[in-house]
DNA sequence: AATCATATCCCCGAAAAACATGAATTTCAT
DNA sequence: ATGAAATTCATGTTTTTCGGGGATATGATT
């Protein structure tokens, strides 16, 4: 039984190089493209595909949000993210919303038939660079719970403030800031301020500029 | 006059992309495609496009070295970047070395056939996306160059290493630690130890983890 | 021969951070 | 309303950093 498929991306050169790549393959049907969420979601009330090849940068709306809002209109769809980059973060936050695989946009004809067949065995796929990566990277997600005044002082600290500009800058006392610097150092298990800035940074604590 | 092209890629999708667009251009003329430099240049060995399409990423050597090595030795051939996202520091490192344009993988038929065109009369190319962001983003790659000791040193702070266990490591006094500390400071412009290390992650001087 | 960059070392004093200890107050969810 | 968490503040000591200096040695460059 033929597989139908449904491609949104806003790369009209992906779009054609899939189905390029499918166009002779008779188990595999070309149902369409959408280059944006809404109106991939307009075809769906129109006619369901058995997977829906979703990359995760649309113009409107982020393929991860559509990955989670199709899965609540059509539980039975099979969606496989798609990204040029194997961004682990968004891995992630792709299979949490509902997506079944995860294929790279280097995959082969080959290979997106494999995830094609997995999927709709009900298994999950993860392209090998993807499940590769994955592994090696079971990095930090444990980021301590900062209250919000200690991710306000983080953010100073990282910007070269001493305590005593802290101060003055959040209406308190120096005394007040050095505590807070204090189970900074204690949360994020950091020998002193170098080592604390820095793994706010690898934690995405405080962010770049 | 057909403008002859050649396509250097790792994704199977944006080969098949591209060639779909242009297969029924007769002003376009497929000459092939590489999915990495060595077959790339193993190619121009026999062959000469008007137009090399080159993306950035490749698997053995990178799209921008790559551009490089093209133009001195085929200064003729017009190289045009190819890329999903618009990073400003690959567009100028690309352009620096020689490349004739840059387009997004997102561009349509019309836009990279307008591209061609415009490299083929001797001018530059740049998609419209990928200009708007140029302006709006004069943000500084400002990178000091560091010396040998002073990327040891950064290092260590960053793993949060006081002076003298720096001095330990390195076989050096806690004074000469200092000096290159206090150099480190004046390089990167940073008011002290944190700023120093959140520059340094951001500047890539330091890697993560 | 003179210059430059790099690396090494030293001293001083002021400023800042780190460590310890204790405590009052507000905020907020159960 | 009660208890836990968060925020606030203080007082001290010790360690480390920061900002001025200045000095020597080496090797490459000109």
């Amino acid at each position: 039984m033929a597989i139908s498929i449904f491609i949104v991306d806003d790369h009209y050169m992906v779009i054609e190089g899939i189905r390029s790549l499918f166009q002779h393959e008779k188990n595999v049907v070309w149902l369409g493209h959408a280059t944006n969420a809404a109106s991939c979601l307009a075809f769906l009330k129109q006619q369901l595909p058995d997977i829906i090849l979703l990359d995760i940068n649309l113009p409107d709306k982020s393929g991860i949000d559509l990955c989670k809002e199709i899965k609540t209109l059509y539980p039975t769809v099979c969606v496989i993210g798609l990204s040029t980059f194997n961004q682990q973060s968004f891995i992630e936050k792709m299979m949490a919303n509902g997506a079944s695989g995860y294929v790279l946009k280097n995959a082969t004809q080959k290979e997106l038939m494999d995830s094609f067949e997995t999927v709709m065995k009900g298994r999950a796929y993860l392209s090998h660079e993807v499940a590769q990566m994955l592994r090696s990277n079971e990095a930090a997600d444990d980021a301590p719970v900062l209250t919000r005044r200690e991710k306000e002082v983080l953010e100073l600290i990282a910007e070269g403030l001493t305590n005593n500009e802290m101060a003055e800058k959040l209406f308190v006392s120096a005394s007040t800031i050095d505590t807070h610097r204090k189970n900074l150092l204690m949360k994020l298990n950091a020998k002193n301020t170098a080592e604390l800035v820095k793994l706010a940074l690898i934690k995405k604590l405080i962010s770049f500029s």
